[in-house]
DNA sequence: AGACTCGTGGAAAAGGTTTACCATTCAGCC
DNA sequence: GGCTGAATGGTAAACCTTTTCCACGAGTCT
């Protein structure tokens, strides 16, 4: 691997000179010897080494995402979202899956400390954290969170409440009465705010709120499976399950066959996401959609902000929109 | 961000010895000696920077991955498998969406060579690669493939034929005659291997193999909408679809369904990859498994053991299962 | 002629680490 | 008292870059 020597040799100038043309300063360098140094460039096929100039300018030009797990599309299409940014400004990005383990999330914090990333982006895990959080502050690290506005970072967020409003007030609607609620798990601040903007609907919707139709899962199509047998299979069977992901409302549709009960028919069910395969599943899914690869994007532009010019902007909200499908139905 | 000098003057010791317990050299450190250092180092907070570290060792422990697009399920289930084996060892990753541009391959290519990688995985995308492919041999990288055989790299590969073969023989042995083939694009050797299969099972299963039965997609859900539209809209319909991934099939599912036809009872599909969704979907989806995760987590071995022992591995074979679900009936 | 500008060279510092080499110190031992 | 071995210090090189400072020569302008 050639060094900037190599090329100073070959093109007869000094490395000064070559540092002028390949950072494009602001020192001019006649023409002639620019093309020389730029064809030893090209001859010697030399790229600086990023590690040397890392060291010494303290820039990186890298970040860090930090996710509970890359094979859950949701995360997957915000990752997206923020490598889209990333890439057109010329950052690199490293990805780490804590699966919510919070040893996983602190080693990641200082691994990426280590390798001097400039910035880093956390979406998801679970509130405990704080401790987490807390160590990120020590660092100084710049920091920018997606859907989660338990901690004074620059957050993205989506107007959880709302997209579950919207959700409910569609069921009540159609008529809908009895609404089984398959929520995320205790910790989880997005999951709060989806059973919050659920509890807030159905009271203010005029129904009454039954902890008996709420249930808590873990996000995965399996757990949407089993709360939602268990949904069904009580008494008083509710006539529509909202899922707080649509992976559950996957696994709740599932359920609801092996019941022998149609759906939209005798069971509407919501999503909540609008993932990219949810409107080719079948019956499609009635699903609330946020704009999970803007989230990322955003995301990664706050980061740069604070970056590169120190602009701290507190926060972003999206707005959520419901999209209505083949789920749903009049009771 | 303090360095190794700050933690030799608090412990009252030299650099080298502070090194020394850092990095569990040979040297013996007297125990008292140790923890002094050791006590200096929490304090601080210290960590060796990596960059420097790099810098001088000439190993980053940072491999990069090269795929077509992270919110494609197959892919990120790829990742999934590497990062599991990649962070267990201690090894950083970097991700890297091409969405099949060749110029962004190369630009990864060098870029990953500035940063200095260890290693790079590579996943998907065209075949016109071989310019991209031989930039990778002259630059020397390490680099593992993951489902291609035409490049020389250790390559981690799947049976596509073989799966594609199940496909077809399950099919026929539930009575199928006519079978439509929604394949992936030109240029893709995956495509290339499962289209392959098709044709030859199918002619070994005794049908004759009809190219108006047979068309190329683009791997994605609308894609297979397109053609199984098209599919079956043609005068003399395929009681049987098989789709190169699983997303396509439930493109054509989805067209199936809005022309009408049940399925397994009018069409039966078949998918390719056994997504984490597909036995989710209604009907549950016949599909050929694919073991993504452990095609990446083999990759990242193959990749290990090629950074370590400098050992050659020439390729692992992975084979299929066929997944029997509720989206293929008799005839 | 003297002053000035332009393009470039040369040298050095800084960034933080590992490692190799040698020197030194101290304790224990013959 | 002198030797040995263990533990550690001190120093320097190497990794590669950017940037700064100063100098210098050649040409240009007044």
């Amino acid at each position: 691997m050639s060094n900037i020597l190599d090329v100073a040799l070959k093109a007869r100038v000094s490395i000064a000179t070559v540092s002028r043309v390949v950072n494009k300063s602001l020192h001019k360098v006649n023409r002639e010897t620019r093309e020389r140094v730029l064809a030893a460039i090209s001859e010697l096929d030399y790229r600086p080494n990023a590690l040397a100039k890392g060291l010494l300018m303290k820039k990186t030009m890298t970040i860090g995402i930090i996710i509970p797990d890359i094979s859950n599309p949701y995360y997957a299409e915000i990752v997206r979202g923020i490598q889209d940014v990333a890439d057109r400004e010329g950052y690199a990005v490293t990805l780490h899956n804590t699966d919510n383990r919070q040893e996983g999330i602190i080693r990641y914090i200082y691994l990426l400390r280590e390798k001097a990333a400039d910035g880093i982006i956390f979406s998801g895990g679970i509130i405990n954290g704080q401790e987490t959080l807390s160590v990120l502050k020590e660092l100084r690290e710049k920091v920018v969170v997606i859907g989660r506005h338990d901690v004074d970072f620059p957050a993205v967020m989506v107007d959880n409440v709302g997209g579950m409003t919207q959700a409910v007030e569609h069921l009540i609607e159609i008529g809908h009465r009895r609404i089984g609620f398959i929520g995320g798990p205790d910790g989880s601040t997005t999951a709060l705010d989806r059973l919050t903007g659920f509890r807030e609907a159905v009271t203010g919707g005029g129904l009454t709120y039954s902890p008996r139709l709420v249930k808590k899962g873990t996000w995965n199509p399996e757990s949407g499976y089993l709360l939602g047998t268990r949904l069904l299979k009580a008494r008083c069977r509710p006539t529509a399950i909202i899922a707080a992901n649509d992976q559950m409302a996957f696994g709740a549709i599932k359920a609801a066959k092996e019941l022998g009960l149609t759906v939209p028919g005798d069971l509407a069910v919501v999503g909540f996401d609008n993932i990219p395969l949810s409107s080719y599943f079948n019956p499609s899914l009635t699903t609330v959609e946020i704009p999970m690869h803007d989230l990322g994007a955003a995301a990664m532009e706050m980061l740069l902000n604070l970056i590169s010019k120190e602009s701290f902007e507190k926060s972003r909200l999206f707005e959520t929109a419901l999209r209505i499908r083949g789920s749903t139905a009049k009771a």
